[in-house]
Parts: structure tokens; C-alpha cells; sequence
RNA sequence: GGGAGUUUAGCUCAGCUGGUUCAGAGCAUCUGCCUUACAAGCAGAGGGUCACUGGUUCGAACCCAGUAAUUCCCA
């Protein structure tokens, strides 16, 4: 059969996949095996697959395949998130491309759109995850606003609402004031923003004194209700208690004094607006100001600022400021550096605003989430986000849950129009409810709340809902709690840290075992991968070009857990070269199929070879069972690149290759087909499309096991350190050999003879190998020094190459000399430590005989080499 | 403003308990090679004041303090 020089992935990777999905492979139903579960961080379900999702996602397939091959019952659930706020941003966007305003729709008409829209992109993302490889068990895919699914949130809301978790109350929020929607503090943006820092100056009542206040947002003094200053601040002792005039509005306000006034900060006074600010709302609260809400849910101001009443706020602003200046109330303006919140998703500036909203009370339900990462129970890898999380949890604070959208899970609550109102599941509850408390509402007279819930109060059931853990304890008992997570940090406290407290909630245990925290993928200057910048390659086109096990590589290979991602394409590139490099082995370990001489014994040569790679094997997969345990991935996966292509590749394939026009023995040829079976299998979770087809080629291969990717991991073995270490010796003799031959411009083809120092402790153990691979006709043992000629030491024993005619003799005197005046100085700084008796004194043994043996070995090459000069 | 990191070769990163795993890896670079699996390759080579300053120690990339640069999270 001809196999061509060049792998293409194109022509494989649909084909393997078809096969896995036909052979049902990586459909999981529980059984006797023990269970190893991951569920997929659900994307949203009108999103496209970008590098993030593919680095995400190929750590996710790496894990759950590996665990697959270790005998474990594998389940990788898949599945999209509503994304409440993002779709129907991106649903009343494509409504107003066809002339349609959403308030104009009805609810349900509204839906209907959505529902179509959602249809038509949703699952996009899991199609395209395919072609990268993963193994999910597409049955089991769900949707955050499936039936069932829908259920059980709203389940979850009046369980928390029974137990008084949940509570409706009036807090300062985030206003997105284009969106007409309360924002979560997670969809806020802070941007860096030069704007204007106005002093305003305020009349002292009764007096004709002023003060002066700085402000970044002037238009607010419409809602002044006092000023503050620091109760230390001794510039202004004298006006505590008195009252000052807001200017323009003539609004006579309290002076109040509070710590929290930064001294330094502007003039040291702080206008306090309670209806339109976080701290002035606390202050607020803390002085029983009054509160004046001054601005429109859009934006305007509202008649209760009494002034500019339905104008825009920034255009009152530019505006107030300069009626302030002509009434001689503005001192000045400056130019201030300020952080400004802006919507993630409509970009305008956040408006803080009073309104009513539902809550979680976290302080309770977090405790548990708290303890059980800190005490390892969940591991965090890399632990260093534990600190964070420990900030976090520790203060924090409820959660707002409800969202002014009809895109998501509808707010189980019924008001009645006296404003009463009892959460149930349905409208018949809600009456049955009512009447129990002896208002006789019916059906008619109630009206569902508007409000649907924050995305993140669905997906935090994630690890439960997926399984029907609220319906239905089979399914949860058996894959419950899932095994890892690997997901963002941006999203620990959003998504991992509720999960964390829903799992200890409604299951009463740990929804992973371990998080993983991937990097953000940034580009080569840096920065973040977005769509807006454009500087995020289609990952489609990249496994295109490169193959998806190219791309897997490329992904992984610099990628430790929470370290950022410089992403460069040149990473992929490597990953294709790697799979090519493969591909080439199997074409050549394939050929040999066809020289198979039974009459041949196993060179000697050969029978090293194999038994170091196979030692070889043991002692890098102990190291890469090591790495995995630690989720040290892209080191594992260094190690098998190097296994494959040095060890493998370079060392083994090399001895083992049968001499020009010879056969091979069939041991020798079989024993390779094992190490390259074991080689696959470890690289197959980080290649699994070039190993699968390669496995399809090799009968001797899927009689073990139908296909790669369910056949048995390696199992660990012990190794011989020895071996390894004679190797590395073997190794240098080669190289020496090599730069003899380089210098003298001397083919491999003509043979060498080489000669060495008699000395009692040589090892000969690879000498086989070294003459088969260096083409050496003969290797002498002499008693004497051979001039002139090349000499170099290899662990002590000195090795000799005679001159040919064309060699430099001066210009390798010259070298020997350099390397001499070297040693001697490395002999100095070594006697110098153990002349020094507080060294001999306090170091360990280990490290004293180290340095003795430093000295002889210099000693002995600094003699050979005066002698090699004469 | 509060918190958490990071700084080692041109790039991306290892370096675990302070000492032979101690200055490393991959990529890139340079020099030879179309050698009968692979030029997407082979063989070889060069490349670092371990951010800076001080301290602890017989001994510091590693521990401590300070400085600088930088990233992220929160307000």
C-alpha cells in the first residue's frame, strides 16, 4: 500500500470522527466502571467558536479521553447557555434590521423571535467542536431553557425563596440606561476615561462664605441632598452642622462629616447624591438623607430634578456647567484621569440607580463553597486563585438576580394589585397561595413579575441540571460530582464559586474535584483575542491549515494552567510538523513490514536499542503520570514530543533500522510495533485523529483493540535508571563522533576506526549500537595515546580517531588550548570551595563527593589534554 | 485606593526542599547537508549580569527587605 510523504488531515479527521460517532464511542450510560465526568462550560448558544472555546475545550478532550483509555466510564456532557442578555441584545438587533422595535412586540411575539433565532444559530458552536476532536456525548446535550431545565431553576428560586435566601428589595444597581436593564457588577466594564473634574461652589447658609466641592458628574447636584467632609479634616471643623446652598437648585443641605471622605482627594468635600451613587447611598442611609431621583430609567432627567427635566444626561451636563459658570458658582474645572462603568454589551455609561430587585443572601450559602476550597477539598490549579477566591467569598455580597429582559427564566412571582405578591410555580399556585392567606385573588387579577433571572442563576445548576439531579437522583448518584472543571478565571466568582454553593446546597457535595484554570489566549502584542479588534485567527480556517491535532498541539504547548496564551501561528505549525514527523515513522516502521526475513537472528544492536526504549518509555511516562496529576499539561506534552521525536525518532529508529538493502528480524520488528502501539496511545489525547488513523492502518494494532481510542493506557512500569544513564554516554560518544566527522568533512558512509584508552571500568553495553550507528569498522582498545590525532573523553575513558590528511592541526591545538585555560579555571573555583572549611564543615556528603568528583574528572581531562599537546 | 501575581536566552516558559537535574527546554537564529521515513527533514553550533539594590548563609535564580517595570481582579 502507498502512503504518502506528507499527512493530510483534511482527507482523515471528518472520516475518524464519523467512525467514532457511528461506533457510539463516546456515549456514556452508567455502569460498573467508575465514572469520570466533565461538563462543558456551556458557550452561548448563538456564539461561534473562538481560540479561547478551542483551548478550553481541547484541555476538556484531553482529560476525558485519556480518562477513557484508563478504563474509566467517561462522560463529557455538552451544552449551550441561553445567555440571557447577549442573545436578546442580538435578537432585538437583527428586529430593528427589519424595521420591528421590541416595544412593540408582544412578550410572546417577542419570544416567538427569539426561539426562531435561537434555532437557527444555536448549536453552531457544537458542530464546530467536533471538528476539533471532542469527545462529548452529543445524546446528553443540553440547553439551559430546556423544559426540564427551565424547571428546575425555577424550582431552585422558590426553594431559596421558602427559605428566605431570596428577597426583594431596593438597592443601588447598575442601570444600563440604552438597554433599560439592571446589569450584574460582572457585566460592567471600567475604562480608563479623561474626563473634567468641575468645583462647584455651594454658599454656606447665611453667610456670604463658599465652599467649594469637586465633581466629575455636575449634573447630579439636581439630587444634592448634603455635603460631607472628613470629620479630621480641620479646614472645615467650623462648618459642621451648618447648612450650605446647592448652587442653582437653592437647596439649603446638611453638612455632614464622615471618615470616608478622602482628605486629599479635590477640595476635600464630597457632594452627597443618595439616589445616584453606591457611597452616597450608604452615606444615605447612614444620615437619613433624603433621596432625590433625579434621572429617568432612559437616561433624562426626571421631574423630581426639577430643572432641564427631559434632557439627556450628558448633554444637562455640558450644560449645567456652563449655567453655573455664568451664574460665578463654577471656581474652575481640571482634567481628570476616571474610571467610568460601562455596559458590556451596549457600551454606554452605567448609571447607578434605585430600584427594586430580587436578591440572593449569599453570606450563609457561601460558607461551605469558602471552607471546601480552602481546605483542598476542591483543588484550584494552580492554586495561587485560591487567594482570590478567598477575598471574594469572604466579602461577599448578595446577589442580584433579576434582569429586565424576556430572554431567560421567567421570575416565578405573582403580584396582585395592591402590590402583595406570592412566588409559585404557576398562576394557579399563586391563587392557592393567596387564598390560603385569605386574599381572594383570582387568576385574572394576577400578573406574573416582568423580570427573568440572571444567566448565571441557571448555570450554576450546571453540574446538577444536566443530570436531572432535582428530579431524579440515577443519573446524579452515578456521575455526580463530576471530576474536573476547566474553565476561565475571569469566571470564578460568576460561575464557579455558585456552582461551588448550589452543589452544597441542593447535593450537599462538591460539584468537581478539581478546577482548572485556563489563560486567556492574547496575540502576539498582547493583547486579548476579540472580535472587535479583529486579531483573533477563525479557529475553522487554523484546523484547516493545520490540521485539528496541529492546532491541539499548537494550543497546548505553551499554555501552563492560569498563565495567558501569546497565541502565534507559527505554535500550530509546529503541532502539523510534529504530526507529519509521526507520519513519516509510520510510513518508515510500516515499509518494514515488507523486509521481514524470519531467517535473521536480532542484531545486537537492536536488542540494546529496544531495551532502552522501552526503559526509556517507563521512566518519561512515570514523569508524565506526574504532570498530569499536577494538570502540568503542556509539559506533558513536551515530554511526549520529545519521547517521540528524540528518543523514538532520532536514537531508536536509527539503531534499529536494518543497513541499506538488508532485511529486518521479525523481533526486532515486532518489538517496534509495540513501542510505537505505546507511543500512540500516550499521545493519543493530545492527537487523537493522526493516531486513530494510523492505528486503522496496523492490523496487529486493532486486533488489541478496535480502535485507539478505547483501547488500554499503558500501564506503569519500573525502569532502570542505569540504563538511562549508560544511554547518556552512548549519546555524547555518538555526538563526538559526529563533530570528528564534520570537521574532516567525512561521509557516514565511509567507515571510521575508533580506539579508545584501556581503562577497568569502561562500560561496553552499547558499543553495538555505536558501531552500527556511526558506521565504525572497528573499535580497538590501546594501551597507549595515538598521535596525532582527535581525542575526546566520554565518562572518563579517552577515546581516539586518527588523523586524515585535511585536518587543521594548528586550529585544533588552538581549541585544545581554550578548553585547557577553561578547566583550569573551573579546577580553581572548585578547589577553592573545598579548601574553605566552613564548606566541608556544613554541606551533606552528597554534595561534597559531587565536588570532589568535579576535581578528579578535571584533573584527568586537564591531563590528557597536556599530553594530546605535547 | 484595596488585593493577587509576574520579571530567567531573540520569543514562550521549566527550574519542586537553598547545594550535580543548576543555569535548562521548545521555538527562532547560525553553519553544514536533497544521507535509501520525513527539507513540514537531518547533523552540529552559538546565545543568559536569573529586573535592580541590599540582607541572611559556608553556599542564593530560589529565603528576607526595599526599588522599578508589568499583568489581572475588586472598588
Amino acid at each position: 500500500m502507498e502512503i504518502p510523504s506528507k499527512y493530510s488531515p483534511n482527507e482523515t479527521e471528518d472520516r475518524i470522527y464519523a467512525m467514532w460517532l457511528e461506533k457510539k464511542v463516546f456515549k456514556s450510560l452508567p455502569n460498573d466502571k467508575p465514572a469520570y465526568t466533565i461538563v462543558i462550560p456551556p458557550p452561548n448558544v448563538t456564539g461561534v467558536l473562538h481560540m479561547g472555546h478551542m483551548l478550553n475545550n481541547t484541555i476538556q478532550d484531553l482529560l476525558i479521553r485519556r480518562a477513557r483509555m484508563r478504563g474509566f466510564n467517561a462522560c463529557w456532557v455538552p451544552g449551550t447557555d441561553h445567555a440571557s442578555i447577549a442573545t436578546e441584545a442580538k435578537v432585538v438587533q437583527k428586529l430593528r434590521k427589519e424595521g420591528i422595535k421590541k416595544s412593540d412586540l408582544s412578550r410572546d411575539a417577542f419570544m416567538e423571535h427569539a426561539w426562531e433565532w435561537t434555532h437557527k444559530h444555536g448549536g453552531i458552536i457544537l458542530d464546530q467542536l467536533k471538528k476539533l476532536g471532542a469527545s462529548c456525548d452529543w445524546d446528553r446535550t443540553r440547553f439551559t431553557m430546556d423544559p426540564k431545565y427551565y424547571e428546575s431553576v425555577i424550582d431552585c428560586f422558590i426553594d431559596l425563596h421558602k427559605k428566605g435566601k431570596i428577597y426583594r428589595g431596593e438597592r443601588m444597581i447598575n442601570w444600563d440606561p440604552a438597554a433599560l436593564t439592571a446589569l450584574s457588577d460582572e457585566e460592567v466594564i471600567h475604562k480608563e476615561i479623561q474626563s473634567k473634574l468641575y468645583f462647584l461652589k455651594y454658599q454656606i447658609e447665611g453667610t456670604n462664605e463658599f465652599l467649594t466641592v469637586a465633581t466629575t458628574r455636575p449634573e447630579t447636584i439636581l439630587g444634592d441632598t448634603a455635603v460631607c467632609v472628613n470629620p479630621k479634616d480641620e479646614r472645615y471643623t467650623h462648618l459642621h452642622g451648618k447648612k450650605v446652598i446647592v448652587p442653582l437648585v437653592n437647596r439649603a443641605v446638611p453638612v455632614i462629616a464622615d471618615e470616608y471622605v478622602e482628605i486629599e482627594f479635590g477640595t476635600g468635600c464630597l457632594k452627597v447624591t443618595p439616589a445616584h451613587d453606591q457611597n452616597d447611598f450608604m452615606l444615605g442611609e447612614k444620615y437619613q438623607l433624603e433621596v432625590i431621583n433625579m434621572m429617568n430609567a432612559d437616561g433624562t432627567i426626571s421631574e423630581a430634578g426639577g430643572m432641564y427635566v427631559g434632557q439627556e444626561r450628558f448633554a444637562v451636563r455640558d450644560q449645567i456647567a456652563k449655567d453655573l459658570d455664568a451664574a460665578g458658582l463654577l471656581a474652575k474645572t481640571e482634567e481628570h484621569l476616571n474610571k467610568v462603568g460601562y455596559s458590556e454589551r451596549t457600551d454606554v455609561v452605567i448609571e447607578p440607580r434605585l430600584s427594586l430587585q430580587w436578591f440572593v443572601d449569599m453570606k450563609d450559602l457561601s460558607k461551605p463553597a469558602l471552607e471546601n476550597v480552602m481546605n483542598d477539598t476542591i483543588r484550584f490549579f494552580p492554586p495561587k486563585f485560591k487567594n482570590s477566591y478567598r477575598n471574594w467569598m469572604e466579602n461577599i455580597k448578595d446577589w442580584c438576580i433579576s434582569r429586565q429582559l424576556w430572554w431567560g427564566h421567567r421570575i416565578p412571582a405573582f403580584y396582585a394589585p395592591d402590590g402583595s405578591f406570592e412566588v409559585a410555580k404557576n398562576i394557579e399556585d399563586a391563587v392557592a397561595q393567596f387564598q390560603a392567606k385569605g386574599a381572594s385573588w383570582s387568576a385574572a387579577d394576577l400578573k406574573q413579575d416582568d423580570d427573568v433571572l440572571d444567566t448565571w442563576f441557571s448555570s450554576w445548576l450546571w453540574p446538577i441540571s444536566v443530570f436531572d439531579g432535582f428530579y431524579s437522583k440515577e443519573e446524579l448518584d452515578y456521575y455526580y460530582p463530576t471530576a474536573d472543571l476547566v474553565t476561565a478565571p475571569e469566571i470564578m466568582f460568576f460561575w464557579v464559586a455558585r456552582m461551588i454553593v448550589a452543589g452544597y446546597e441542593y447535593v450537599g457535595n462538591f460539584p468537581f474535584k478539581n478546577v482548572y484554570y485556563t489563560g486567556i489566549v492574547r496575540d502576539k502584542q498582547g493583547r486579548k483575542m476579540s472580535k472587535s479588534l479583529g486579531n483573533s485567527p477563525d479557529p475553522i480556517e487554523l484546523m484547516q491549515q493545520f490540521g485539528a491535532d496541529g492546532v491541539r498541539v499548537g494550543m497546548l504547548l505553551s499554555s501552563p494552567a492560569g498563565n495567558d496564551l501569546p497565541f502565534d501561528e507559527s505554535l500550530c505549525e509546529q503541532g502539523r510538523n510534529f504530526a507529519n514527523k509521526i507520519w513519516n515513522a509510520f510510513r518508515l516502521v510500516k515499509s518494514w513490514e515488507e523486509k521481514i526475513d524470519a531467517s535473521l537472528e536480532q542484531p545486537e544492536s537492536s536488542a540494546i536499542a529496544v531495551k532502552w526504549m522501552n526503559n526509556r518509555f517507563e521512566q518519561v511516562l512515570a514523569e508524565m503520570e506526574d504532570g498530569y496529576d499536577k494538570f502540568r499539561i503542556s509539559e506533558v506534552l513536551m515530554q511526549t514530543y520529545k519521547l517521540i521525536w528524540d528518543d523514538f525518532c532520532a536514537w531508536y529508529l536509527e539503531m534499529a533500522k536494518p543497513s541499506y538493502g538488508k532485511g529486518i528480524d521479525s523481533k526486532t520488528y515486532n518489538d517496534t510495533l509495540d513501542i510505537f502501539q505505546n507511543l500512540l496511545k500516550v499521545l493519543h489525547p493530545f492527537m487523537p485523529f493522526l493516531t486513530e488513523e494510523m492505528w486503522q492502518h496496523m492490523d496487529s494494532w486493532k486486533s488489541e483493540s478496535e480502535m485507539i481510542c478505547i483501547s488500554n493506557w499503558p500501564a506503569a512500569k519500573t525502569f532502570d535508571a542505569n540504563i538511562q544513564k549508560e544511554f547518556e554516554e552512548f549519546e555524547q560518544l555518538v555526538t563526538e563522533v559526529r563533530n570528528v566527522r564534520k570537521k574532516q568533512n567525512l561521509p557516514n558512509k565511509e567507515a571510521l576506526v575508533v580506539s579508545f584508552m584501556k581503562t577497568a571500568n569502561r562500560n561496553s553495553s552499547f558499543d553495538a549500537a555505536f558501531t552500527h550507528l556511526c558506521n565504525i569498522s572497528e573499535l580497538n582498545e590501546v594501551s597507549e595515546k595515538m598521535n596525532p590525532s582527535f581525542s575526546f573523553m566520554v565518562n572518563g575513558v579517552e577515546y581516539f580517531i586518527p588523523y586524515t590528511a585535511s585536518v587543521d592541526v594548528e586550529a585544533e591545538q588552538a581549541k585544545m588550548k581554550e578548553e585547557l585555560a577553561y578547566l583550569e579555571g573551573f579546577l580553581k573555583s572548585v578547589e577553592a570551595k573545598l579548601s574553605n572549611e566552613r564548606f566541608v564543615q556544613n554541606a551533606p556528603a552528597a554534595v561534597l563527593e559531587g565536588e570532589r568528583k568535579k576535581q578528579s574528572d578535571a584533573l584527568s581531562k586537564i591531563a590528557a589534554i597536556k599530553e594530546q599537546l605535547g
